[in-house]
Parts: structure tokens; C-alpha cells; sequence
DNA sequence: CAAAGTTGGTCTGAACTCAGACCTTTCAGC
DNA sequence: GCTGAAAGGTCTGAGTTCAGACCAACTTTG
């Protein structure tokens, strides 16, 4: 009955209606699918016109982003048919680099993506393992899986680390879930940049991803759960230490 | 190693860098926020100054949407000092109308705010439960609980019911989390407005809302996560049988 | 080898968005 | 009553974004 406006929730709940221009929005976009290699080395993106209608962006304004990537190095452009956009980005061998040189605003940020993350996965892993996934679906998960645990080299990892944990959001179907688990995955990446791996936490990784998949597969939802809130907590506890 | 992009990921990846213009997104934003409560009649929203900052928009673009708000009755406008913009949309009572007439794109939205809701409102009461709620923030949770308990007339629980499940989410303090519950509360709210309301169903979601606030000042994490997810799954077969 | 088709490259005019300055109205406090 | 402050109302010029048409390069196919 109050007529005052609920005070802590507009601060909560009035946020920007949407964070940058188009232009840097698509680099951002573009160079995040690279980089956590939805789109791998060597491999071709999708036609200007394409790309363009799937960003809901005019394609003025996309190329301006594309030539920013080209700038950048993460891709080479041909003409002609048969031409197209290739990426280039070798994955980036993850190194203690200045993690003290980041911005309070960003470590908030940090923080923020691994308690989202520590819900959204998990939440993505029980949904998975209730759904009724196909026999292409199910292969899917395995292959991105024996990618996972077959990269040698740390960057390789790190790639095909990241897109285990997409490919299992696009396993649920659910559109605002990718979203999600992209959004926090993006974030993530960018951490693990900034600290030394270590062959230990790896193969600990690689021990709780098998059973992840064996559980999803077997449709043992909570087991599912479990596992990943594991994994989460235990990569969560890595990274706090950095940047707490 | 395979040169080829991961096909599926990619689909699920790429999606539109925003939604609509500027203008539409605070239209949009502003609306849902009043409808969800978040300003409630007869409350003053900030100047078009403060807003147009905290949205990230210009004033102009932002006058815009005011504009479109007065035009559609939900609030109006008094110059000079003291005046500001007033909400005056008096909340819709709930009833049944035309769900038949969604289009398949909205309905799939739909589900998919049911299945992403079971993941992290679930996820906003457990992380709720454990964390280290100040006085200030407990007491804050008992006003919105006491609010949606003693609300009469279902348009007023309506808000109140938004309101709660939205302070619960700002206690986490987690803005990924507050953005998701925020926009799955706007789905719900679209879904809730388009079914008649039984008095039994409230009754029993606010049993449900007791158990809640219990465990979480209790700081019984899974228990709050349990009980938040049975209230999810009884709305959404309430609503699932609707949208079939 | 020529034609057709696909792709990136370029240009244009309209619409949207922005930042900021300035005006007008209204109320609170002296 | 003045006066100052706080709010909405108005205007301008620059920057961004858009849709669409058209050009140029290159490959595939007949």
C-alpha cells in the first residue's frame, strides 16, 4: 500500500538498456565466439549477410567490425566466391599476465560471472540430463567431450574447455540459457587468460567433466548437478584467490 | 583439430547483439518495471535526468519513451520543481483472455522462461541462504514476504508476488542474477495476466513463500533451493497447460 | 573458356541517438 | 511576496546506424 517506490530494488532493477554501440557490441560479440573457439582456427564465418541478419545488425555496420577483428589479427578476409572470412587467432597460450592491473569495477564483475556461473551451469547440467536428448545430441556431448580431454596444449584446452560447457547449454535448448552460459564462459576465458595452468588442476578437470557426462547421459539429473557445482566451486576457488 | 566450425554451437552462439532500438528497449524496460510493481501507483519515478543515466541513454531518447508511457495511461507528467513523472496504471486484474491468440515464437519464449526461471530463481535462494544477509537486507525480505501475504486483490498480489521474488534476487547482490530474474519476472507477469487466478493457487504459493523466507534466514541453502523449486514447478504446470 | 553465382567492397540518403545548452514552470524557504 | 532550486520542455549539430542498390573479385559449373 506504500506509495513510496520499493528503494533498493529500482537501484537493482534500472539498469543500462543496453551496454555499448552496435559496432563495438558485434566486436565484442565476434571476437568472444573466436576466442572461445565456437569458430576455430582455419575455419570460415558465416557470409557478411548472414552474420549481419543473425546479429540483427545492418551490414554497414558489421563489416565495421569485422575490419576491426582483421585489424586485430583474429581473422583474414578474401573475396570472390568462395571467399569469406577466415579466422586466423591462434589460441593464446594462458600465462600469469598483470591480473593487479584490473579495475575494481571489473573484479566486481569477476566475482559477479563465477556466482552466476555456479548456478546457471549447474542448472544447465540438471536440465540436460532431464531432457530427452537424441542419439546426435548425445554423440555431440561425447565428441565435445574426447576434445576436451584429448587437447594437449594448454590453449587447446582452454578452447575445447569452453566449448564442453556451451555445448552442453545447447543440449537444454533453452535460448536464455546459452545466453547465459556464453555470457559467463566470456568472462571466464578471460580470467584463466591471467593465471598459470596447472597440469594438476587439468586432469582434476578432465575427471570431473567424464562424470559429468557419464551422469547426463544417464539422465541422473541431480548427480548431474552436483558434479558441476563442483567443478564451478573448485575453478571458483582458483580464481578468487587472483583476483579477491 | 577439425577445421570446421562447431556446427551447432554456432546457431545457438550468435544471437542478435540487441534487441530493438534504444527507444523500444526503454519503453519496455520502464513498462515492465511499473507493471511488475517495481514502482508502484501513485510513486514518482527519478528525473528524466537520473534516468536517462542509470538507463545509459540520452534525455532525449529517453523523453521518447516517457512520452509513449503517458500516451498509453501508465503514468503522467508534472512540470516544475516537485513535479516528475507519476505512475498512474492502476495493476490489471488477472483474466483470462486471449492466450490462443500468441504466436508460436512467443510461445516457445514462454517455456523457455519456465525452464531458465527453475534454474535461477532456485539458484537466487540458495545463493540467498548462504550469504551473509545484513539486518537491513532480512528485515527487507519480511516487508516484501508480509507484502504479497497480505495483498487482497489478486491484481495487487500480482505486484506484490513480483516485488518478492525480485528482493529476493537483489539480496544476492549478484547483477547477472537480478538482470535474469528481472526478465524472467516479466515473462511470467505477461503469462500470469492471460489466466484466471484461483484463490487456492495463491493460498498455496504463499505457504510455499513462508517456507521460503524460513529457510533462507535460517541459512538453509539447499532447503531454500528446494522449496523455490517446487514453487517454479507448481506455477509452471499451472501455465504450461495453458501454452501447451 | 565463358557464364553464372557468391562473396566482399562501396556509396547514399534517411532515421535514430547523443551530448549539451538553454527555456519554462512550479514549489520550498526565506 | 521574492528568489533559488528542481523539475520538465525545446533546440541544435554531430555521430551512429540503417536499408538497399550497385560494383568488383573470384570460383564453380557447364
Amino acid at each position: 500500500m506504500t506509495a513510496a517506490p520499493a528503494h533498493d530494488l529500482t537501484e537493482a532493477v534500472l539498469r543500462p538498456v543496453r551496454g555499448h554501440h552496435a559496432f563495438e557490441a558485434c566486436v565484442e560479440q565476434l571476437a568472444t565466439t573466436i576466442r572461445l573457439g565456437v569458430y576455430p582456427l582455419g575455419s570460415t564465418l558465416p557470409s557478411e549477410r548472414e552474420l549481419a541478419a543473425r546479429l540483427k545488425v545492418s551490414r554497414a555496420t558489421l563489416r565495421e567490425a569485422i575490419a576491426a577483428l582483421r585489424q586485430a589479427g583474429l581473422v583474414q578476409t578474401r573475396r570472390g566466391r568462395g571467399g569469406g572470412t577466415v579466422v586466423t587467432l591462434k589460441p593464446r597460450t594462458p600465462s600469469a599476465r598483470a591480473a593487479a592491473r584490473t579495475s575494481a569495477e571489473r573484479r566486481r564483475d569477476w566475482l559477479d560471472a563465477l556466482d552466476f556461473r555456479r548456478i546457471v551451469e549447474p542448472g544447465a547440467a540438471h536440465l540436460a540430463a532431464r531432457a530427452q536428448l537424441s542419439e546426435a545430441a548425445r554423440a555431440q556431448l561425447e565428441e565435445a567431450h574426447r576434445a576436451v580431454a584429448s587437447a594437449r596444449k594448454p590453449a587447446q584446452h582452454r578452447q575445447a574447455d569452453s566449448r564442453f560447457h556451451l555445448t552442453l547449454a545447447a543440449l537444454t535448448g533453452s535460448a536464455r540459457l546459452i545466453e547465459a552460459v556464453t555470457s559467463v564462459q566470456a568472462t571466464l576465458h578471460e580470467m584463466l587468460l591471467a593465471i598459470p595452468v596447472l597440469e594438476a588442476n587439468i586432469a582434476h578437470s578432465d575427471r570431473q567433466h567424464a562424470a559429468l557426462v557419464r551422469a547426463v547421459l544417464a539422465g541422473r539429473a541431480d548427480r548431474a548437478r552436483t558434479v558441476m557445482e563442483e567443478h564451478c566451486d573448485d575453478t571458483a576457488a582458483l580464481l578468487r584467490g587472483l583476483v579477491g
